[in-house]
DNA sequence: TCTGCACCTTGACACCATGTCAGGGTCAAG
DNA sequence: CTTGACCCTGACATGGTGTCAAGGTGCAGA
């Protein structure tokens, strides 16, 4: 399969393939005589395995201990709970954190008349 | 004031303020004749807005409109209000993908026995 | 005056994840 | 053979920030 299928199959771009590769975080692709890279069912598969943990807010470094966890068959599932429980909070983290941006933004949004008028304690706020 | 007087004033990196100059948010600071970079308390008190404003989550290029319309005293509170509600909107919007992300990772952890056992739905999922 | 230290300068490289473009080669169908 | 879709590599960009290197400046003390 080429890199094109195989970007469609997995849902991993074209270039975030080469990128992975180049990173260490795939093995690199068999090659055909062209110089094309070839890629096999279960390449697509771990290809499709790293969407689905990026789209989980897994950072790179993560996926490659879930991917070597995954393709561990005697391994101990406490340290995958382990990095999803730590991911979880992280992202926690920064939800709250967002959150309470919003929350303040909204505030003064609503001390602020609008309108043609200047006064504004958004940006009294700003200056503190 | 030098650089790292103001920086430890406003609360903005010696490393951003340069690069706040270098990309136009701020304009060129005044320089001695060493080539020293020479910051009054109204460039302070800039950049001091512009660690707020960073604090609350806006892009560089938002942070450039709030300037100036904190500099233009006849400003509508119109368009403040907007930026503000338009950011709040955004940062809502990553917060509950967050949250979506951890409640996800969560569910998924309650479900895993953790330990030696190699039984994972978690990486079931990833798999998916 | 010399020395040493703290500070400043510019420039470059790094991160993370991703997009896009350029300049080239390959393949398959018409 | 031509055409168009596909592939290759390499480079540059984003955003916001850290860090490092090689060199100049300023000031205080011996």
């Amino acid at each position: 399969m080429n890199i094109g299928a195989a970007a469609r199959a997995s849902g991993v771009s074209e270039r975030m393939i080469r990128h992975y590769e180049q990173i260490g975080l795939i093995p690199p692709a068999a090659r055909r005589d062209s110089g094309y890279r070839d890629y096999s069912d279960a390449d697509v598969h771990r290809l499709h395995f790293i969407a689905n943990a990026r789209d989980l807010g897994f950072g790179i470094e993560e996926i490659g201990s879930l991917l070597a966890l995954w393709s561990d068959r005697n391994r101990a599932s406490g340290e995958v709970k382990a990095l999803a429980l730590a991911r979880a909070e992280e992202l926690g983290r920064k939800a709250r954190a967002l959150e309470g941006m919003r929350t303040t933004l909204l505030d003064l949004a609503r001390n602020c008349a609008g309108g043609e008028r200047p006064d504004c304690p958004i940006l009294d706020r700003l200056e503190e």
